[in-house]
DNA sequence: TTATTATTGTGAAATAAATTACAACTTACA
DNA sequence: TGTAAGTTGTAATTTATTTCACAATAATAA
């Protein structure tokens, strides 16, 4: 029976959930149909149990003989994480980061695509970088307003962070994936996602040095 | 009074010292030389009780009327979280990714310095990008022993990831940063720190959905 | 001097997430 | 048939992290 309450599903769940359908997208690619827990805590670094739960959170059961069927497990996890009708993305500031990020995503999901960048660099506007075109930032309401982008992507300069932030938030975006090194903050309603490379690697220089 | 148990520090800490360190320095360029909790609060989008309990545990104490000294501050959070001699890091992968992530870190950090790449693309081995040496990745082991490398930030494709995980482990690296869509395992004692693209994006998705 | 306000420091409670322990089921096969 | 091995599902516990509640302190002004 799935679970009365999916939308409370632990934050750390639905990033698992995610990763677990790649490695499922992996797993039907080399022919197989079915999968135990054991073998997909395996490929992600975690318990078994970890794994069957997370599963037992979205509803899905499993037979003790076969374990999990591999489309089915995919299909669940799409209703789950993805909109019905696919979310759209914008990219704020196109320089390395910027065009890294759209060329590594174009094409990876089909429910999430990156449809517009933004950028005031007369070199970028006006023009198609990594297969998305790049508008200057004062067409930014219109565009997200026509093209009903719903989540936006920081990768501009620190010192441009606030203003982008500003313009996405009167846009009307609803989600935000900040990779600048500036934290942001954003009202009520609007989801946050932030990760700051250099954070990571002084938690991790912080880790290795103990 | 210092914690006895500095090395016990929860890992979200160390992530907002990092984080408090750089807003710290940039409140110092414009002149501040005392900061209350609510002030760093608001800028990381956080509670004032939470940046004191923060401090609180790295044994930092402030002033009920001047708040926190910003220079001792940021000269204790270095203490805590930079290694004494400087940790060296390596690259894997010179594709956008990684040129994007060495341009943007090389010089940010004096105690974290990237020092090499690898890469088996002709094209980029054996030549300088971005202002880091880049090697085939035959000469990995050699280098990373005599480099001192003890980080590894993996931007290889997604079928390389386990290969370049296991010379990296091979040669020594105590810390991995996985930029890679595929997740990898690494063994007792050494730290890896995973943050993928596709993963963060399709939770916002789902949180965005609901 | 005393009340008021604003701050820090921290024990205790609440919340979030991972792990343990184990019941129940299925298959294989002695 | 019975039992051993391997699996899922989940309640209960443990661990990690955040938030609440409030005591203590310092500055200010009545």
């Amino acid at each position: 029976m799935p679970n009365k309450k999916i939308e409370e599903l632990p934050g750390k769940t639905v990033e698992r959930l995610s990763q677990y359908r790649r490695l499922l997208f992996n797993s039907v690619e080399l022919g197989k149909t079915n999968i135990y827990s054991h073998e997909l805590a395996r490929m992600m670094n975690l318990t078994p149990v970890q794994v069957r739960r997370d599963l037992m959170l979205i509803g899905y059961s499993g037979s003790q003989s076969k374990g999990y069927v591999i489309k089915d497990l995919i299909s669940l996890i799409g209703k789950i994480i993805d909109s019905d009708t696919g979310q759209r993305i914008a990219i704020m500031g196109m320089g390395n980061l910027g065009r890294a990020i759209t060329s590594y995503f174009t094409g990876k999901r089909e429910k999430l695509s990156i449809v517009a960048a933004f950028d005031n660099d007369p070199q970028k506007y006006d023009r198609i970088i990594a297969g998305v075109p790049c508008y200057h930032i004062n067409k930014l309401k219109e565009v997200v307003q026509k093209e009903n982008i719903g989540i936006a992507i920081l990768t501009v300069a620190p010192q441009a962070t606030h203003e982008a932030t500003k313009l996405m938030l009167e846009a009307g975006v609803k989600g935000i994936l900040n990779y600048t090194s500036v934290p942001v903050s954003v009202p009520e309603g609007v989801f946050l996602e932030e990760y700051d490379i250099i954070t990571s690697l002084e938690k991790l220089a912080f880790l290795v040095k103990k």
